[in-house]
DNA sequence: ATGGGTACCTGTCTGC
DNA sequence: TGCAGACAGGTACCCA
């Protein structure tokens, strides 16, 4: 499910309501990718910090209680690395009810209970004692540029994609350049660039990476604006769904008519994802 | 270093 | 209705 612009939405709606918060329990559900790292008792009494993203990865820093006198076995600062795969979602309730099946992790906090809910189960919270610490350091260390970071450039972009081979798309999706274009954003973006989904990166000049930069950015930054993507169960931390797939131009669009010029627009399988394309808008 | 494939897990939809 | 197969928003890890 989520890509940049769901995780940006989750943090915006979570971060102001959890910052201070301290927490009381954790109740953790069936396992996600990794185990969680530390005994869940040892949180209780840690306050919450201001939650951060990186890539579509979440952290929530949470320090020792102030004046607390926390056992010196136990961790006393450090936070939670989140990551919501291909199906989870964050939900924060002054009220949340029973468990589902579904829901993997509550953090129960004076201010309501943050819970994560994934089917999936792809997605993961693990205790990490800062973001230079393991596991942190090593599940972050090969993400690439934010694609918003002034630091990211036609220039250095084209500096990172001339020595690759594969598909622009393969390349976008794999987040070791730039973060953030998952499934949907990838297609919609190149389709905003002009550019085929299939095109060698060492294909694309500097002219071409300022105008698929430009895109990636306008339509992550829409997304953001519009709340994200629901296509199917995505919901922002107060439940509220986005919207953005009523204005994607190609994504699950196949066999339907381009908007801009009528063809019929395309799926293709690029690394066993499938990619909608514009055959006539979109150029190698 | 790059590339390709596999694995993780559950739910939903399609076609026979 | 039942059932097999394809497919779904991600990414770590293994091998060539």
């Amino acid at each position: 499910m989520p890509e940049l612009p769901e995780v940006e939405v989750t943090r915006a709606s979570l971060a102001r309501r959890l910052l201070g918060a301290q927490v009381v329990a954790v109740r953790l559900g069936k396992p996600l990718r990794w185990a969680m790292g530390c005994e869940p008792a040892s949180l209780a009494g840690m306050r919450a910090g201001d939650m951060a993203r990186r890539g579509k990865y979440l952290w929530l820093p949470l320090a020792g209680q102030d004046g607390g006198v926390p056992p010196p076995e136990l961790p006393r600062a450090g936070g939670l690395l989140l990551h919501l795969g291909m199906s989870g979602s964050l939900n924060l309730s002054d009220a949340p009810g029973p468990a589902g099946p579904h829901d993997h992790f509550d953090l129960l906090t004076d201010r309501g209970t943050l819970r994560l809910t994934d089917p999936r189960r792809f997605g993961a919270v693990v205790w990490s004692e800062s973001l230079d610490a393991e596991p942190a350091r090593k599940l972050l260390a090969r993400l690439g540029a934010e694609p918003f970071d002034p630091a990211l450039t036609a220039h250095s972009l084209h500096r990172a994609l001339r020595s690759r081979r594969v598909a622009i798309k393969t390349a976008l999706l794999g987040g070791d350049i730039v973060v953030g274009a998952g499934n949907i954003y990838a297609s919609e973006a190149l389709f905003l660039a002009g550019i085929d989904p299939r095109t060698r990166c060492d294909r694309i000049g500097l002219m071409r990476c300022d105008r698929m930069l430009a895109a990636l950015r306008l339509t992550l930054a829409r997304a953001i604006e519009l709340g994200g993507s629901t296509l199917r169960d995505f919901r922002d931390a107060h439940g509220v769904a986005g919207a953005f797939q009523a204005e994607a131009r190609v994504y699950a669009r196949e066999g339907l008519a381009c908007l801009q010029c009528g063809s019929t627009i395309r799926r293709i399988v690029q690394g066993q994802r499938s990619t909608f394309f514009c055959p006539v808008c979109q150029r190698r």
